[in-house]
RNA sequence: GUCCCCAUCGUCCAGAGGCCUAGGACGUGGCCCUUUCAAGGCCAAAACGCGGGUUCGAAUCCCGCUGGGGACGCCA
């Protein structure tokens, strides 16, 4: 078996089309077959190198690996259609002078205006055929006098193209319903229908599988295929990803691209699982599996045969369980350019790595994306007494008289306490629970307010051994200075009596 | 306009003629856990588009309608 993934570099990498790139990986991996990235980049106006690149970049972070490919090489290159056009010249010609094809000297305006009549006239929009008879002569005399042709694929008329969809079944269309595609354009590039036609065939692909959108292009290749002896694969077409209102997902839907998720913070395994899960089933109950068992359980056959909802808030929930089987090594590293971008100033080098993975799980317990994690970890590394004085919901829970007790009690049980790991922390809370009687709500929430400066955060058996190592950590370690639990209750209890 | 594809909770899937009083998941609501916010656990509400057939029996098969989507480029 050998599939192959086609994009065109004009664009990222939607996740639509991730979606067709997966689907294909599963089904190499999971029936050992290869997988064949080619490029499609006839248009030369909308190809750039740089969306090539972007393109593979992103399937490499989404893991979907290939065997051929413009990076990897491989015995039926080159795998860019602008190095190959020389093959859709030479075929073209073929098909030239065996009567397949011919040439077609319409302009522009003229076949424009024929499309309009025919669609006013109720008549299917197809070429009309004017140059089909041209005889041979008269064509080499045009072009002898400079004129620049098209070359058609002369489609056999009054049949039925039947082919059977491995997803959706037998497909039929008549020939009639097809106009005479172009094969080569006037500047002798070749058109998809062909190229892909010559490549697929060249490059010994078994398995089209590709998106619903060419289903109707499919008839048009098979007679391609006969007219120049190839057997045609087998074909696969995957149902459309729609956004919310049930149009194709686009940009003001929100985020479209492979890059996009990436940069919210979702994990390649999630996007991945997620896309998986649209239209398509690992089996009944089970949702969230490894890639490799995906593919292990990927039936073709089975994929769903209408359109899928991209629905954020699903991918949020795999996104979530991805991050919580995550090693916290790798979630720490993951997370440094989200803090950066939120302000924090940070390079970490071992140390301050290894800090920050064992604060991680305070964040990866409950936060749905990378994107996330800084403002979870923000009281770590942020503390301003005065600041935290200046809410007004802050201050009033102050006013009272019971929650100064507490304050006061901590940063006096702190001022001669080592360091808090999860034990001391407990037992200062319960040395003040004795002195002020004080329990629950009452008690702990005070203790938040004036360590965290905040009313709201993490657990604090988590935060708060978490606070105390960052404030051994040296300056050498790359992160923002730690601020200590007894310096912070001091602080709060000096602003505190400045109000 | 012509051709093609599609149709189960709001969303994604399960359902291959009787296992369906239609199952799971996300989301939603409620409850629980809890020192807060989250996260987590439990419970609940929520669907076979409509009309005809076929059959002892239809969410499942057939036809029509309606609705949605795609294609009709010297774009891919």
């Amino acid at each position: 078996m050998r599939v192959r993934f086609a994009p065109s570099p004009t664009g990222r990498l939607h996740v639509g089309n991730a979606r067709t790139a997966l689907f294909n990986w599963l089904l190499a991996r999971g029936q050992g077959g290869a997988l064949i990235l080619r490029i499609e980049d006839t248009d030369v106006e909308r190809s750039t190198r740089e969306s090539e690149e972007g393109i593979l970049r992103d399937l490499r972070w989404l893991g979907l690996t290939w065997d051929e490919g413009p990076d990897v090489g491989g015995a039926r290159g080159p795998y860019r259609q602008s190095e190959r056009l020389h093959l859709y010249q030479s075929y073209a010609a073929e098909l030239l002078a065996a009567g397949r094809a011919y040439y077609c000297f319409c302009t522009m305006t003229q076949l424009d205006a024929e499309r309009q009549a025919a669609v006013v006239e109720g008549r299917p929009a197809l070429y009309a055929g004017t140059c089909r008879r041209l005889s041979s002569e008269q064509a080499h005399a045009r072009i002898a006098g400079g004129e620049r042709p098209a070359v058609r694929f002369r489609v056999p008329d009054d049949h039925d193209i039947v082919f059977r969809d491995l997803v959706r079944g037998d497909v039929r269309f008549h020939a009639d319903v097809i106009g005479d595609p172009v094969i080569l354009r006037g500047d002798r590039t070749p058109a998809y229908n062909f190229a892909v036609v010559i490549d697929d065939a060249l490059m010994a692909v078994t398995h089209v599988v590709r998106g619903e959108d060419h289903i109707s292009n499919t008839p048009r290749q098979i007679v391609m295929y006969e007219a120049l002896g190839f057997t045609p694969p087998a074909f696969a077409h995957l149902a459309m990803v729609l956004g919310p209102d049930h149009s194709p997902l686009s940009k003001r839907h929100g985020a479209t691209s492979v890059a996009e998720f990436r940069a919210r913070g979702y994990l390649p395994e999630a996007l991945l699982n997620y896309l998986a899960l649209l239209g398509w089933s690992p089996g009944a109950d089970q949702e969230l599996l490894p890639i490799d068992e995906l593919a292990r359980r990927f039936l073709i056959e089975r994929v769903g045969h209408s359109a899928g909802v991209f629905d954020e808030e699903k991918l949020a929930w795999v996104n979530r369980h991805y991050l919580k089987m995550a090693e916290p090594a790798r979630i720490a590293e993951l997370s440094v350019p989200y803090f950066q971008s939120e302000g924090f100033e940070m390079a970490p080098d071992a140390h301050g790595l290894e800090f920050l993975a064992s604060a991680m799980v305070i964040a990866t317990s409950s936060v749905d994306r990378l994107a996330q994690i800084p403002a979870r970890l923000r009281q770590l590394f942020h503390y301003d007494a005065e600041q935290a004085l200046a809410d007004p919901r802050v201050l009033d829970e102050m006013q009272a008289e019971a929650p100064q007790r507490v304050v006061r009690a901590l940063a006096t049980a702190l001022a001669t306490a080592s360091r808090l790991d999860r034990e001391r922390f407990r037992s200062v809370a319960q040395e003040i629970k004795a002195q002020t009687g004080l329990k629950g709500k009452q008690l702990f929430h005070p203790i938040r307010v004036a360590l965290t400066g905040t009313a709201e955060g993490p657990e604090l058996d988590l935060l708060v051994p978490a606070i105390d190592r960052g404030a051994e950590l040296p300056a050498s370690a790359g992160l923002p200075r730690v601020e200590g639990c007894s310096e912070r209750a001091a602080a709060f209890v000096r602003a505190l009596g400045r109000r």
